[in-house]
DNA sequence: TGGTTTACTTGACACGGTGTAAATTGACAT
DNA sequence: ATGTCAATTTACACCGTGTCAAGTAAACCA
């Protein structure tokens, strides 16, 4: 009755992140992850109603685990929106390599599939979040280069953020998260904060 | 014999286009197209491979009749990289929006189909060949950012002006082209130019 | 004229992956 | 003992891609 007997549900939810990161969200059916969690494939749709529901159902549970919301937290302590922004940088950096097979998977889902695209939606929105933050941050200090309306510095910034850009420099390019969070900042603080 | 009498090939092609810019890329299935283009499902296969392939070979087309290397090409006329960089995301900008329901079925199929994925860095290659020629005309000038090497600057500018950052941007946050080209000058602009 | 080729059609089918349905087993609670 | 709940097995329907075999119709050519 401890943790140690863990229920069919969480030994799923498991079972699909173990496989998402070991195959980067491809090629992943519901036949393995039943396989790998030692259950029958049919016993998984008692749990979790389609595929797409399992995949959200897991992002949840990976978001909880790895606690971005906490990491992210670390942003709010900078003393200044710069330093914020640099920190956010961090943290998303280095937090995507954790999510990424199954934040493909469900990025791939989503153009498909309408629950797909409001789990992920979900899973964007402290992403965004943040961005709103760092964003309110620089007008209070005075410090967001004046071109920019809010909500226009807040839909660049983000999209500047988004996982795709990061998969693009990172396996696209074949950059470092160093060199990933080096130059994001460089180019969002040139960006986003008047000189 | 003339231009009138189109072969099955070319009706085939202009088919997909067609439902592609529609459907924008999702939902088109070999039936859809064999139906519009008023042939077999079948014979479709007598012209292409796969699936794959005749997304490729649609693009292929489209990039053809709508001439994006003959629209690129008023950006070597530009007299400072600067305004180079200025036509470079107008018209990049302005093309997208055509391209967009092809691209993106081949974007989704990249993610499983290795054709599909040679396919796409194909059709990306002369919007990479821009940023290249932008980044070594701002060398060239004396006027790229000095923290910059060419090859990473290359990988950024491009990464910045990609289809799915595009797609975020107008799809995602609403964003008009005027928009897009608009915040997309100036942050590139601040990233790379040397004040 | 008859024969061959080329282009396409029709219809059937195999495959892979998701999702459903029905009958069955085993464990536990009362 | 009996009922219930969780999970199992087996079988099947559905969809879309791609294959295969056989047939047809026009064009080309001797």
């Amino acid at each position: 009755m401890s943790s140690k007997e863990k229920n069919t549900r969480t030994k799923i939810l498991e079972a699909t992140w173990q496989l998402m990161v070991e195959r980067r969200g491809m090629g992943v059916r519901m036949g393995d992850i039943a396989k790998l969690a030692g259950v029958s494939r049919q016993a998984i749709y008692l749990h979790f109603d389609t595929r797409t529901d399992l995949m959200s159902a897991t992002a949840i549970h990976v978001d909880v685990v790895l606690g971005l919301e906490e990491r992210l937290s670390a942003v709010f302590t900078a003393p200044t929106a710069q330093e914020a922004l640099k920190v956010f940088v961090d943290v998303w950096g280095n937090y995507v390599p954790e999510i990424y097979g199954l934040a493909k998977a469900l990025l791939i889902a989503r153009e498909t599939d309408e629950a797909a695209a409001v789990a992920w939606d979900e899973r964007m929105a402290c992403l965004r979040d943040g961005c709103v933050g760092i964003i309110a941050e620089l007008i209070r200090e005075g410090r967001l280069a004046p071109e920019w309306s809010e909500a226009e510095a807040v839909d660049m910034f983000w999209t500047t953020l988004s996982f795709q850009t990061w998969e693009q420099l990172t396996v696209g390019c074949g950059w470092s998260i160093a060199q990933y969070t080096r130059w994001m900042e460089i180019v969002l603080i040139r960006a986003f904060v008047k000189v």
